[in-house]
DNA sequence: CAAGCCGGCTAACGAACATTAGTTTAAAGA
DNA sequence: TCTTTAAACTAATGTTCGTTAGCCGGCTTG
């Protein structure tokens, strides 16, 4: 039995750094000295842990698109109402953000950098993810629990909140449940007073 | 009176050009070869044009963090009720996304990309402006017109919509006063059928 | 027609880029 | 103690970067 509990697992480091300039810069701005320097090694000796800078995007990125996707198909699947729903999607962003604050900032803006065939993927996992949202959305109107609102524009006010979520953890981290509930409140109820 | 109406002007088109790659690539991840290209030139010849790359982001940067920062105070000055500080607010953004929907892109992002002194400056605009934001969200709370909600919560839930309304608007461009009363429902009334 | 200049161009610079190859170090297993 | 092996290193590759220098064609203006 190898080795079980080895040190922190260089790998996972140079992942958690590699996120967080990606994230801070850009990966087009990241060079790979940026990495190694947050690791504390020279930019070569990240070779022997990854194959490409490409790569390490692909290995930060693709696992959050799929967790998404899992979440969303679980939420479909169960039995809720449409506006059980939405509150189940906006649990589902405030657990990924908070246990994944760092990938989770790439998939606003770095995912164009990804190249194929991971680039489709993504982009296909992403426009389902939407879709499901959507309709959603719909659903909650036609049942009267929304304002007959542009469910359209309801879905963009949505997401990118949600999605901005991570700068707002980062910054004042707490209570996830909380921040669950607040934006439920905000993005949901909304702020005037009833 | 020398030229008025000159062609389209270049560097207008650099300008633009620049800003759309700027915020489709990043700042990192764009070079001089992209924005000559999109221009329909050489690379060096930009240099007839400009003084270098990061004075190209400043120039984009610069004069719409000066717009925010004369519609904020000219709404602070305004004889207004808090709520309708909002509205305004809110239709400052929506006329400012219109108007400049490719550098207003970079103010989420690519601002980290700016060098002394320009970065200083800007991210003072940037909190002074969140500031009042903020207070005016706090005199909604108070005189009772909000929800007493976390009046950061509110502040990041509605800035971040803000924020990337020009995505919204290059997918599906329409009329600014639609558009404007549809984030005001989005953001404070909420989606909540009352 | 001549002068000037605006705005292209090519060529070249050093620096930084991602990546490869080959070598050394040091800890683990025999 | 000797062997193996993972993971660091140095050195170097070719490419691309932003930028400068200098040239040249073609308008505009006298």
């Amino acid at each position: 039995m190898a080795k079980i509990l080895r040190p922190p697992g260089r790998l996972e480091i140079i992942l958690k750094e590699s996120a967080a300039l990606f994230r801070d810069k850009g990966y087009g701005a990241t060079s790979m000295n940026d990495i190694a320097e947050a690791v504390g090694i020279r930019a070569a000796s990240l070779y022997n842990h990854i194959t490409s800078k490409q790569q390490l995007l692909s290995a930060l990125l693709m696992p959050i698109a799929e967790k998404f996707t899992a979440g969303m198909a679980e939420i479909c699947a169960a039995d809720l109402s449409p506006i059980s729903r939405i509150e189940r999607l906006v649990a589902l962003h405030v657990r990924l953000t908070v246990a994944h604050p760092g990938p989770i900032a790439l998939i606003t803006g770095d995912w164009v950098h990804l190249e194929e065939p991971d680039r489709s993927t993504f982009l296909g996992q992403r426009n389902t993810y939407e879709k499901h949202f959507l309709e959603i959305i719909e659903a909650c109107i036609a049942g009267g629990a929304f304002s007959p609102i542009d469910s359209r524009v309801a879905l963009f006010s949505m997401l990118s909140t949600l999605h901005a979520l991570h700068s707002w953890w980062r910054k004042h981290p707490g209570d996830p449940a909380v921040l669950e509930s607040q934006m439920v409140h905000c993005l949901v109820e909304g702020l005037r007073q009833k």
